[in-house]
DNA sequence: TTATCACAACTACGTTTGTGGTCAATAGCG
DNA sequence: CGCTATTGACCACAAACGTAGTTGTGATAA
């Protein structure tokens, strides 16, 4: 599984949220402010089918696109990486930090909270 | 402030665990799983000094490096695009996905529930 | 039926990244 | 003082990325 760049996943977005898509339909859901010409899109999509994080099937005329791997492994994976690079593998200092720098409000507290009691057995 | 990539990031850990530091010293205590030549470490550098993210002054023959960015502003940057990116720019969620995939053992539970009890006013 | 449209395939091209070599100055050693 | 080791400056180069144009070919509407 090769990595799969920043924009090539706005693309996995678009499919995670709906598929399956044609490329037209993927181009129209991109966030705007990304700002791609449909050809943009196609590209991207062709190389995500070259990595196999995309299948596409014919569907007469044109391509169906759906994806081949999960959102939540590609998150699950995203977010292994940042918590390894920065946090020695560890959640903890990751909450520590943001909660350091403020970036954590009292109603996310809170909300980590009662997520958390909730997974106690 | 232009991003940062993945191989200057590893320089960079470098001179936020020591610093300063002259090229040789960085590429000595670069990990040794990059296994990168002097001369790759040293082209690193240059970038990051063109990028803004690293000074260096002048010590006889030889630069001295310090960085000019500091190592919580980077993480809290990196871990704040990571959870804008999926969870919505809040952590609750990012901290369920662990969860729910068995990423979070019941230590680290506990470790982050006294944490937060420790954060309440 | 011809002009047009939609779409995939192919091509392009500048930039960034990863990786490292060459060269020239210089500083210290012998 | 001449030689060698160190070091920064500059150059190289392939792969990946971001972004999009061009081409060929069926489908369609007039």
């Amino acid at each position: 599984m090769e990595r799969i760049s920043d924009a090539e996943a706005a693309v996995m977005m678009v499919l995670w949220d709906h598929n399956p898509l044609t490329a037209q339909d993927v181009a129209d859901r991109v966030p705007a402010t990304r700002d791609w010409s449909a050809n943009t899109v196609r590209t991207l999509l062709a190389r995500l089918v070259a990595k196999k994080a995309v299948a596409h099937e014919a569907d007469g005329r044109r391509y169906l696109y759906r994806p081949l791997i999960a959102r939540g492994d590609y998150v699950a994976g995203e977010s292994q990486r940042l918590i390894d690079r920065f946090f020695g593998g560890r959640l903890t200092p990751l909450v520590a930090h943001l909660a350091e720098r403020d970036s954590l409000g009292a109603d996310q507290i809170a909300e980590i909270q009662a997520l958390l009691k909730d997974l106690k057995p």
